[in-house]
RNA sequence: GGGCGGAUAGCUCAGUUGGAAGAGCGCUGCCCUUACAAGGCAGAGGUCACAGGUUCGAUCCCUGUUCCGCCUACCA
């Protein structure tokens, strides 16, 4: 047998593309439906295709492939599911500014030739992620990949809409909405992105109609709009204002007069003038107090937001005035309304004030509230299922901290505006017969606007007659659907549904979904609705929110400030096992990650670690080995055994909990600090000599160790775990497949572990009067060891060859009274002391200060002890197991520092000497 | 405005029935000891944000305060 020659230093370059490609090959990942395991089903939340990895995505994938991998190889039957959203208008703006590049434009193009573009733009960059998700080694079944544009998810959509719309659950409506004036779409609620920002509050005089020497002030914020105004609202209680209610005003800058209202919901009477101006077209709180007062509606800016000269002309606007401020965009409209309204002396005054604006969160342009109709899902009846699912435990939420915020969203929800101007995604299934709806179908340039009042025909195809009028002729509505929409049947869209695939029966509800906070609402919210909707069950039974990733400083990354961690420059430096369990390590719940590339780099040499305590095994597994009973194997292959048993079944457990976070520490613990700082160096002795009698069975145990340890951290590294796994004894073809590794407690042993504590303690002891004493690491050293227990004493006896190797010297373990009286350090712990011999020419002063400075510790611990102890209230409320405790504490505490002192003083008196 | 979370070593964070403060990184000192210098060994470093309360005893439970995040909201 020749033993595979490893490199001193692990290189993740070298290894991971190989494995990725074997393991695809072999189609692992690929779960045959009638796999006898347990389901156990994931799908990914679908990355935008034309997108790239990102780090919030490394630590999404990272995080489900450590339980898709440990959950096969526990045999369960295991699919995750991976795919890509389309991202609407974010592809879309994408596709358009490389079509501005070639001096083209959308419209210029066409719907069609457009469309046909921005296929072309995902054939070319679509495999992007894809192949980034293999870099970091995810074990998605990728030959069931889905996108949701695809013929299968788009019948799931038109399916979806349609049965909504037949049982009332979507209408289209003339509503205000947020507009992005930029996409030139609607965007629901949540697409809108709150930020706070300095404003200013106007106070502007309006004149009484019967009385124009009188006059209302009404603050505001955005002036411009009150071209629009059609009422005043005060509060009705308002001693100031309550009389007026009823009269008339004159709309400045207008020829329209417009009523004072009553309202006590809009009207704060503490706030500003105590009289607020309603324009229902251009905000939504006056939009409410419109409905409640029949007020009419006066919108005043064209869809790019700017204002219009025809619609101002029908708002009743003084002609000068409506002729300077067409075709200016908001803010110039604010100043140049400002000014007009100053030279009219109608300015109060202006005050700064604090205000929250709404952004698009795909371009951040401001949004402006639009009157225009949309389609809608009327979401109360799906959102009443979706809450209590949640409330009743039937969906888990970890950590559950978030369940208030899920819960408190869902009982608040508005309907949901899922109509987009754009151009590129699930375009709306319905139709206008053209005859019927002459009046409100308009044409006006190269667009045809359908205006309210249009009677659709939705159904899953086109239809070729109109039922009332018999005509042939169509118009097919222009919008397309929210991705969300889309997004939102994916648990069952994706296993095939509306077909009833085996797939769908064998994984549906899928296990868990993991997911960032960001998306909640977006998503999760929506694909619990939808899925109780047409699958009458949940679509997961457990959501896991982990946090965002957030730069060293905690800041979000941004590719603005420059300070974007990228996986795939990380993946290419340090490997993408240690990029994956620095994710991991960082998951803890309920805090973002904030990552530093040096964490990154920790994690790399924890590879590097393992690499080489797998090249040490390998140098010396060259030779006969013995499988004996693990009662009848040398010390340190009992202990290390007990040490595997206990970590997997914290790891396991911690999995079970969604810790991983928990889980990694308790590997990278265990791996390093135990396998490597102690095991490996307790068995070298055998190894090393090959004619050691312990030699078989400790190559034996070496093996078998070593390989459960891959198994146990493959979900976390799979690529450096293959790698070694490969190259040690084992059996099977990949340790992807394997199974996991499950806790054996009759290997736990308590006993041995506790005399590994004694044999840790006293080294301990040594290595620090090595230190004191100056002597070097390769200097032999003589030493005596004691305990005071008679048992731990016997132990430490039987240690002796391990004390001895572990500590380069040579031992003696007899009582201390036996030692002789002169030229020893002696150092104390609990009941253990270490004498270790003095040379005359050392100099002592390290070592007296270190005695002087643990007596004076003991001398404080003892005080605190006995005041406890001494307080009746302590001895008489105390558990009694406590008190024992204490006393024992205290007890071996006065004994050592009695030692200590004792040693101190010797040592003085060698220096007198 | 409301809600949630956080404040523990220089940094990032663990720390559940309340009973002697932990890890990783960084730092200091000594070591190229044949698995590993991407390493080994030994160390230093903390009134657990502040003020009260409950308790024999509080990092932990309660109240308040300050600061920092995030979510959410119509104070024009």
């Amino acid at each position: 047998m020749t033993v595979p020659q490893l490199s001193k230093t692990y290189d993740p370059k070298a290894v991971e593309p190989r494995w990725s490609r074997f393991w695809i090959e072999k189609r692992y990942f690929h779960p045959s439906i009638d796999h006898p395991g347990e389901p156990y089903c994931i799908v990914i939340p679908p990355p935008n295709v034309t997108g790239s990895l990102h780090v919030g995505h490394a630590l999404n994938h990272s995080l489900q492939d450590i339980l898709i991998r440990w959950r096969r190889m526990q045999g369960r039957n295991t699919l995750w599911l991976p795919g890509t959203d389309h991202a609407g208008i974010a592809t879309q703006n994408v596709v358009e500014k490389r079509l501005l590049a070639e001096g083209l434009s959308r419209e210029a193009l066409g719907r069609d030739r457009f469309i046909e573009r921005v296929w072309q733009w995902k054939a070319e960059s679509g495999n992007t992620i894809i192949n980034q998700q293999r870099q970091l080694g995810e074990s998605c079944d990728w030959d069931r990949l889905r996108f949701t544009m695809d013929e299968g998810l788009s019948r799931a959509v038109i399916e979806v809409f349609v049965r909504l719309y037949e049982d009332g659950l979507i209408y289209r409506g003339e509503r205000l909405i947020n507009w992005c004036p930029r996409c030139l779409t609607a965007l629901s609620d949540i697409e809108v992105e709150h930020e706070e920002v300095k404003g200013t509050l106007y106070h502007i005089k309006y004149p009484l109609a019967d009385d124009p020497a009188t006059t209302l002030v009404v603050a505001t914020t955005r002036p411009e709009t009150m071209l629009g105004d059609t009422a005043v609202a005060v509060h009705p209680d308002d001693p100031r204002y309550r009389h007026l209610i009823g009269k008339k005003i004159r709309l400045p800058l207008t020829e329209r007069e417009i009523p004072i209202v009553g309202d006590s919901i809009l009207v704060d009477l503490e706030f500003g003038t105590g009289a607020v101006k309603i324009t229902p077209a251009h905000d939504f709180n006056d939009y409410e107090a419109g409905e409640r007062h029949g007020l009419p509606r006066l919108a005043l800016f064209d869809h790019r937001a700017l204002l219009d000269h025809a619609l101002m002309m029908k708002a009743g606007v003084d002609s000068d005035v409506a002729s300077a401020l067409a075709t200016l965009p908001v803010q110039k409209a604010r100043t140049t309304i400002v000014q007009l309204l100053t030279d009219h002396g109608l300015l109060v005054k202006r005050d700064d004030h604090r205000m929250a604006v709404g952004k698009c969160y795909r371009c951040k342009t401001v949004v402006e509230p639009y009157l225009s109709p949309q389609w809608f899902v009327k979401i109360q009846p799906l959102a009443d299922p979706a809450i209590k699912v949640v409330e009743e435990g039937r969906i888990r939420i970890i950590p559950e901290g978030w369940v208030n915020n899920y819960l408190g969203w869902m009982r608040n929800i508005k309907d949901w505006c899922i109509s987009r101007q754009i151009w590129w995604g699930h375009q709306i299934p319905a139709w206008y017969c053209r005859s019927c709806n002459d009046r409100y179908l308009i044409a006006q340039e190269a667009t045809t606007t359908i205006l309210q009042g249009a009677r659709p025909i939705v159904a899953k195809q086109a239809p070729s007659q109109c039922p009332t009028c018999g005509d042939s002729r169509f118009m097919r509505d222009p919008d397309v659907l929210d991705t969300w929409f889309s997004s939102a049947l994916w648990p069952f869209s994706t296993l095939g549904w509306p077909d009833q695939t085996p797939e769908l029966k064998r994984y549906y509800p899928t296990s868990t979904l993991v997911t960032g906070l960001d998306i909640l609402f977006f998503w999760v919210a929506r694909m619990i609705m939808m899925g109780l909707k047409f699958m009458g069950d949940v679509p997961f039974r457990d959501v896991y929110i982990h946090a965002l990733v957030r730069d060293a400083e905690g800041q979000k990354m941004s590719k603005s400030k420059g300070n974007v961690i990228d996986p795939l420059h990380v993946m290419d430096k340090y490997g993408a096992d240690a990029l994956r369990f620095t994710l991991a390590s960082m998951a803890s719940p309920g805090r973002d990650v904030k990552l530093a590339e040096e964490r990154i780099e920790g994690y790399r040499n924890f590879a590097n670690k393992i690499w080489n305590a797998a090249r040490f095994a390998l140098m010396y597994l060259n030779g006969p080995r013995t499988a004996t009973p693990l009662s009848e194997r040398p010390f340190p292959d009992r202990w290390i055994v007990s040490r595997l048993n206990r970590t997997i079944q914290t790891v396991s457990s911690e999995l079970e909990a969604y810790r991983f976070d928990r889980a990694a520490s308790v590997l990278y613990q265990f791996i390093w600090h135990e396998y490597c700082d102690w095991y490996v160096e307790l068995i070298k002795p055998a190894l090393q000599d090959a004619s050691h009698p312990n030699g078989p069975t400790t190559r034996q145990t070496l093996a078998d160790t070593l390989e459960t340890t891959m198994r146990l951290l493959h979900p976390f590294m799979p690529f450096i775990t293959e790698e070694i796994w490969q190259t040690i004894p084992h059996e099977g073809d990949s340790i992807a497949v394997q199974s996991y590794p499950t806790a054996d407690v009759t290997k736990i042993a308590p006993g041995v572990e506790q005399e590994f504590a004694l044999l840790e303690q006293t080294i301990g002891l040594v290595r620090t009067g090595r230190v004191l004493l100056n002597h070097p690491p390769g200097q032999p050293v003589s030493f005596f060891v004691a305990h005071v227990d008679q048992d731990l004493h016997h132990r430490l006896r039987g240690l002796h060859h391990h004390l001895a190797h572990m500590s380069r010297g040579s031992v003696a373990v007899i009582p201390s009274n036996e030692w002789p009286a002169g030229k020893l350090l002696r150092l104390v712990a609990e009941g253990l002391s270490v004498g270790l011999v003095v040379s005359n020419d050392v100099d002592l002063g390290k070592a007296l200060d270190r005695l002087t400075d643990q007596i004076a510790e003991a001398d404080k611990e003892v005080s605190r002890l006995d005041a406890k102890l001494a307080n009746p209230d302590f001895s008489s409320k105390a558990p009694p197991e406590v008190i024992t405790e204490h006393r024992e504490r205290l007890r071996t505490l006065t004994r050592d520092r009695a030692l200590l002192v004792s040693s101190h003083e010797q040592l003085q008196a060698m220096l007198g000497s």
